[in-house]
DNA sequence: CTTGGAATGTCAACAAGGCTGACGTAAATT
DNA sequence: AATTTACGTCAGCCTTGTTGACATTCCAAG
């Protein structure tokens, strides 16, 4: 079971092979991750994008379109075609700022945070179930590495939202 | 620090907020995962599709079309078109099964080799300085958690990835 | 030996969701 | 007044996924 050893200076002593099986690992488990809301999404007209401007609208409520962009790292065309049917469909409210009247501050509405709970829901379910597999000894050090993982621009979104969390 | 407390139960006391940040630590972490291999794959022809596809046939050089497919969970007309150009390229060679000739099976040959080399080694590069700083400790969590993470059949595509590993 | 089904390959058509480039508008800033 | 910022949108392209249909090859069962 015990693949990492700490070596005496304090490093760790790391084969190909392991490095290799946490690489698969990811993979794997990054469909796990995404199959629960992807179940949910098929049929209605929505798909990963829509879970992922949902989901950190409701994150950040009142967020800007550039917020968006910057966190989800897409362009603002892409993000538009997903934001539009959103808004169309009644998911989502676009405000004028008020300080800044070019911003537009996104909100769920009220469907728009059923469909986020169902989502969610599915998703935190399955988290819950591996963290509990694990213990909180994994936990801690599941978060460290994916933390670890980021680049530098993204840790710093990732900190950023709410402080709860760590 | 401390996110998750054990209860006197055994069980772990989980908040939404902590189960949305793990949600986030993935999806922000896998963000990083692929960002290198992605960046040397762009301007060839190729994409993520064709990494997986020689991450895995490297993995288990001989394989047959069928068992990636299943790994991948794609469908075969989408990896017929990945497999289709690299075997152009002369990075994959497939060969007739000796034993079924329907079946083919699947290696790199020297030239794709020199691929997957190049692109294993920015990902494990990448995540061997993940398990670094997060330490022997957080290591073991990190894969246990996503192992707990994943469908069971994927699960056991990943356990029969060559017994290397845990 | 024939036949059914499995394994593979391939063609066509389509959709989601990325991308670039160009352009327009309103509002803030200088 | 001129420039920059924030946003929206049109048009077109690419990758990678999908379904459906069909051909080939070959093992295995009747």
């Amino acid at each position: 079971m015990s693949d990492s050893a700490a070596t005496s200076d304090g490093l760790l002593f790391l084969t190909d092979e392991q490095l290799r099986k946490g690489i698969e690992a990811m993979f794997f488990a990054y469909r796990g991750f995404t199959a629960d809301p992807d179940r949910i999404l098929e049929g209605m007209d929505y798909g990963r994008a829509h879970h992922r401007a949902i989901h950190f609208i409701h994150r950040s409520p009142g967020t800007t379109v550039s917020n968006l962009l910057a966190i989800l790292g897409v362009t603002k065309q892409s993000l538009n075609r997903v934001l539009r049917s959103l808004i169309e469909d009644g998911l989502v409210r676009s405000d004028k700022g008020r300080e800044d009247a070019r911003e537009r501050h996104l909100f769920l509405t009220e469907k728009g945070l059923l469909l986020e709970r169902e989502l969610s829901d599915a998703q935190r379910a399955r988290m819950r179930a591996a963290y509990r597999a694990a213990g909180p000894q994994a936990v801690q050090g599941f978060r460290q590495v994916l933390e670890a993982m980021m680049d530098p621009e993204m840790r710093r979104q990732y900190n950023r939202l709410k402080e709860g969390g760590t």
